[in-house]
DNA sequence: AAAATATGAAGGTCAAAGAAAGTCAAAATG
DNA sequence: CATTTTGACTTTCTTTGACCTTCATATTTT
């Protein structure tokens, strides 16, 4: 008996692969209706299986009309993308941001202006919280960006 | 999955687009009629498409041989990015910020890329904190990279 | 004829109900 | 114990409807 986790990952999985545009959009409550399972548990395996570092980018709206859309970036085709999410981690300081920033550029990853968008974004001024949470939010930030440009 | 917000939104710019981008004068009444909808649909749908950062003016008039015109304008890019500065104030939703964003792609004054990267930056999955915060993160982190562009 | 009033035809507002997705922690499972 | 499952509760976005305001015009009053 495997999980429904796995089973709905595989599911989604396929989806993904059956749409050329490696983007699909599902309907939380109607997964959930299909699967036999709590809408919540769609949740779990979107935050367990199909994460930003994994190469997935979730976008979603609710109310009528919502979606969930799941976003899939060849990260296995970017040895270096993997490289950098696995660098930059659940924790982040200004420092290592801005190093890694920088490196994309020499890189020509991103243009100079991109680069001052991530700078700008990862900066303590922006990301104004105390300590703790500031370098894990600044993670989130960072590899979310750093995903959509590959 | 569009609900029918969406579709008298298209609709509305495509009027717009048929009438030279100009502007365009719509009945209330006649247009809830012919999507089947309450008329303070159309309001709903002005109030949350048609808005000042998207780059839209309403103006109307009531009683008899009333109407609603929506005028899309052009104002200079600097001021346009002062003006969104205020806008985005201490606090802002995931909306509107989004909203804001794509108008800056529309107005030209950021690529695709960037805004891509500006919407990862921003996203509920990236500052994942708690509610009464994250809005304001949101402010900082927008406001801090429109400022990169001017 | 001019002024006052009534009528009906617009559009405006706001709050409640509905429709999704999100969160969090307790319970279950392995 | 770590992972998964469940469900009660929350937040966000949309739809609907009852009631309000404004304006043009027709009608009545002076």
């Amino acid at each position: 008996m495997s999980r429904i986790s796995n089973i709905i990952e595989i599911f989604i999985k396929e989806l993904l692969d059956e749409s050329n545009n490696l983007a699909v959009e599902i309907q939380r409550n109607e997964l959930a209706d299909y699967f036999n399972c709590a809408p919540s548990q769609i949740n779990y395996v979107l935050m367990t299986r199909f994460t930003v570092d994994k190469g997935y980018l979730i976008e979603s709206r609710r109310g009528g009309g919502g979606y969930i859309k799941i976003v899939k970036v060849n990260i296995d085709k970017n040895q270096y993308l993997r490289m950098l999410m696995e660098d930059i981690g659940d924790v982040i300081g200004n420092m290592k941001a801005e190093a890694i920033i920088h490196r994309l550029l020499e890189k020509e990853l991103i243009s100079e202006r991109e680069k001052r968008l991530m700078l700008a974004a990862i900066s303590d001024r922006s990301i104004n919280t105390p300590i703790n949470l500031k370098d894990h939010i600044r993670a989130n930030i960072l590899k979310s960006m750093v995903a959509t440009i590959f």
